[in-house]
DNA sequence: CCACAATACTTGAATTTGTCAACTATAGTT
DNA sequence: AACTATAGTTGACAAATTCAAGTATTGTGG
């Protein structure tokens, strides 16, 4: 851990001190507490493209050629059906995703990235990925590694 | 990306296949979707109190002899100071903190957690760490380690 | 000491997000 | 055909987020 003694140039506004409190300990709250800055991060890297992160995971999605259902979607990105239909409505009407019916189940659609959606995601991908990389790299690399690997085993395991 | 031999006999509710798309490895979606794991087993464990996980922090920290101030809460919880206003409101209005007059700034207050407020954590935390443990145990003990240690890394240098 | 800018907290309003129930259309089952 | 379950949509409502403005106090430069 103290590898890094990077502060105290700064004039510290005073709530570091709070780290040293039982919440500092606590993995949800590191958990929160990372998140709320990666994505902050990542929202100012997306803005540029008009798009908060989660037009840009149904985009990056869509994008594939996984065509996934909005039901998939939904339940991927753990957000409530109503909101990936505004979420699809949304690319939709700027021309980036379009829902095709899915030829085996007439109640489903297919949510597929245009040709124009698939020239933004990749840029705005490149966006995000510079992003993160600077923040991400503050951590040896080996860390970073193992925090992606570590994390796709909490957030896959499901109960 | 394209197994899509849709075929197989796992009929699975099936947003797994999605894991496989470019999000997938993407640390940033891994962070959100592992912290909304954790928010959701931690908010479950705080129901019984009536607690969201931010009444929680707030509470954990005023029990502390930090004595923060509500600045020093917004700047370490990453709220609105006009968001701790209403958590300090509803901990007040139960008894479990009080606003102290700041000795040294007569405009800021210090919350700090009545014996009331001290016992209602320590049950709390009890419940928080019960749901951590049980879900963080899926991993190997050595990856909880790092993985807290990653993330403080993470957590506490904002840039 | 005075004028002025900055800070701590509070209030309220506007916006976004989250949650949920009801509805249509289709699928699957018996 | 009757029944139940599912995919998507709509709309209502609650909760959370963001912002702008106001009060009291602090600190600073003149």
């Amino acid at each position: 851990m103290a590898d890094t003694t990077a502060e105290s140039t700064t004039i510290e506004h005073g709530s570091d001190r709070l780290w040293g409190t039982t919440v500092g300990d606590d993995l949800a709250f590191l958990l929160a507490r990372a998140n709320a800055l990666s994505l902050s991060r990542v929202n100012v890297a997306l803005a540029d493209f008009g798009f908060k992160i989660r037009h840009y995971s149904v985009l990056a999605i869509a994008a594939t050629d996984a065509r996934p259902s909005q039901r998939e979607l939904s339940e991927f990105l753990q957000l409530d059906p109503s909101q990936i239909v505004s979420l699809v409505d949304f690319l939709e009407k700027r021309g980036l995703v379009t829902r095709e019916p899915d030829p085996r189940d007439r109640r489903a659609n297919v949510v597929v990235a245009t040709e124009e959606g698939r020239k933004t995601v990749q840029q705005a991908r490149a966006a995000v990925h510079v992003s993160e990389d600077h923040w991400f790299s503050i951590l040896p690399p080996e860390d970073a590694q193992r925090l992606s690997s570590i994390l796709r085993t909490l957030a896959g395991a499901d109960v």
